[in-house]
DNA sequence: TATAATTAATTGACATATCAAATATAATTA
DNA sequence: TAATTATATTTGATATGTCAATTAATTATA
């Protein structure tokens, strides 16, 4: 009771569900960004996110690779231009369309990959540890809820 | 190679839910500058929360508003910077304390509550349509421990 | 087939995120 | 009290987020 009086008098909006999915999101990349760095100290979060997909989802386009990882184009396009100059990524012409770029993994780049998959897994392990399957599907299926609801608004 | 052959093969929410995470926060971050941006063309969503929260918190210092909205103390220093210009806020001295900044609410800045509380209530009512009570606890739980999880890593 | 509409990517402008270093003030301790 | 340590804020550098406008290439349509 005390607790929740103490709660109530402090109504803002930082204390509902919505922000701590934020909350939640932000210590977690943190981790992310901590874990990483230790083993490779020049790519952030985000360009590993990148890699991996691209390694999985080889051929396709930047527009594709925004809605994979939730970004904007605008975001993508600036992601990719960084990694290229450090040399994790190549631009080459796409044949079948030329508005679309074709993006190829180099060398430093795969061993990159394989440097950071298990940090990825770790990362996710950390972060989950202690939750049951069944918590991990009803927070699924809950957030899913909220991003529809947004999205039909 | 066997890493990622094993990674893409498994698309459970357990691979997958910590980005489901950020793809929710982000839908909703959208409905609420779309929302705001109808009723006050100049404000982003931050600059808003920041203003609801002093307006709760009166005399709290940055460092404690960063707490609160879980950002950055340079990322608070800026923002402020921006409402300052845009006279939703004043700076004085705060005579008890001077490396602390006291930070006021202009009468554009209150009449800018005015107008966007409802705006966030509805935000909140939108995100969170259809949701029990019950599925609401579900979710802050099981995000307190994600939160934890990263925390104590 | 020429024109219009669509699509992929880029660019500019501005806001925010993050880290590290710097600055100024306050509190503690030798 | 002087020197040290801690705290609040700022600043610089770099990355990403968002929106709108632009460019270049493709597809659809009159």
């Amino acid at each position: 009771m005390s607790i929740n009086y103490i709660r109530m008098k402090k109504k803002t909006p930082t204390g509902t569900v919505l922000y701590t999915i934020e909350q939640t999101i932000k210590e977690y990349r943190k981790i992310c960004q901590k874990n990483i760095q230790k083993i490779v100290s020049d790519i952030t979060v985000d360009q590993c996110l990148v890699l991996i997909i691209l390694n999985d989802n080889s051929n396709i386009s930047q527009i594709e690779m925004a809605r994979l990882i939730f970004k904007d184009n605008a975001s993508v396009t600036r992601i990719i231009e960084l990694m290229v100059k450090k040399d994790y990524l190549l631009r080459e012409e796409n044949e079948l369309d030329k508005r679309k770029s074709k993006l190829v993994i180099t060398e430093k780049g795969l061993h990159t990959i394989d440097l950071l998959t298990p940090v990825f897994n770790l990362n996710r392990k950390t972060a989950l540890d202690g939750l049951s399957a069944e918590e991990i599907e009803q927070l699924d299926r809950i957030l899913h809820k909220i991003i529809l609801n947004c999205k039909t608004s």
